[in-house]
DNA sequence: AGTATCTCCTGCGTGC
DNA sequence: TGCACGCAGGAGATAC
């Protein structure tokens, strides 16, 4: 499931295969993802340079245009959802299968692949002339920047209801934290999960954006988690599920204190935790 | 405004 | 073996 540690991964692994690479073909085999891949995306990417690689929350931005002038046109927009992947391919690239939505290939002979079997994802176009973009435009801080810090979040966080780790997954508040990293990061801090935000105190919070910090910055070291369905650029998987020490763990024994972990729904989605260590 | 619920999709594991 | 079912999940849309 890609968090931001995949789609950082996804980033370092295709950036040095297609910088300063030209475009020849953008080959749309299903455009139905999230929202339709744009029809005219094809023709507007065609012939374009790639400027830069870039990711912004758990989106990778591909910025395109003329190399001679150094003019961006636009941006492509990837979203992995939850289940897609990119490939980096060269040499003998063998006929797509099932699930492998797009290529864009480039004058270097460099395919890159997407995959994303259950089409949560998304390829879509920013024009350079826009000035806005309802998805990119209202994005929380990253959470391993400077900006990301105790007083913003502490100052975030008051009087709210919400659970802290409902409220550590709110794209308002903090981008990139998904499922996996924000159970992990709760264990960490030693957060019960299911507290209020606005309860937790600040000395908590200290800890909490410091484990937050760490546990993503290990994952990117690890390239990434790996369970089911993400690969990188690569295709090999990430190496960080060896490091989860309570996501996908209920029943067993936790690491600190050797009582089993707990498995709880909040806000339609699994949350892990061990209820002796988290307060 | 804040919060909770619904929704998109497919593959896989489970139980009968 | 086959089927129905539930679950997984990012995050925008919708409904309170």
């Amino acid at each position: 499931m890609p968090e931001l540690p995949e789609v950082e991964t996804t980033k370092a692994g295709i950036a040095p295969h297609i910088q300063d690479q030209s475009i020849t073909k953008l080959l749309v085999r299903e455009s139905k993802l999230r929202w339709p891949i744009p029809d005219e995306l094809p023709r507007l990417a065609k012939n374009q340079t790639v400027l830069n690689v870039r990711r912004r929350a758990k989106y990778l931005l591909i910025d395109i245009g003329s190399a001679k002038t150094n003019t961006i046109k636009g941006t492509i927009i990837i979203h992995l959802g939850m289940s897609g992947s990119l490939r980096v391919l060269k040499d003998d690239i063998p006929a797509a299968i099932k699930h492998e939505h797009f290529d864009i290939c480039f004058s270097n002979g460099v395919v890159l692949r997407y995959t994303d079997p259950r089409k949560f994802g998304a390829c879509l176009w920013q024009d350079a002339k826009e000035t806005e973009n309802k998805l990119l435009d209202h994005l929380a801080p990253e959470p391993l920047s400077d900006e990301f810090n105790l007083e913003y979040l502490f100052a975030k966080s008051r009087k709210r209801q919400a659970a802290i780790k409902t409220f550590i997954m709110d794209q308002k508040f903090v981008v990139g934290v998904g499922n996996i990293y924000a159970s992990e990061s709760l264990f960490l801090s030693g957060i019960n999960p299911q507290k209020a935000a606005g309860k937790v105190t600040k000395a908590k919070f200290e800890v909490l954006i410091k484990c937050i910090k760490e546990v993503l910055a290990k994952a990117i070291k690890d390239g990434g988690t790996t369970l089911k369905d993400f690969t990188g650029s690569d295709g090999k998987p990430g190496y960080f599920a060896q490091q989860l020490r309570v996501y996908g763990r209920a029943g067993e024994p936790c690491l600190t204190c050797k009582k089993p972990i707990k498995q709880i729904t909040q806000g339609q989605r699994s949350t892990f935790y061990c209820p002796t260590c988290q307060k």
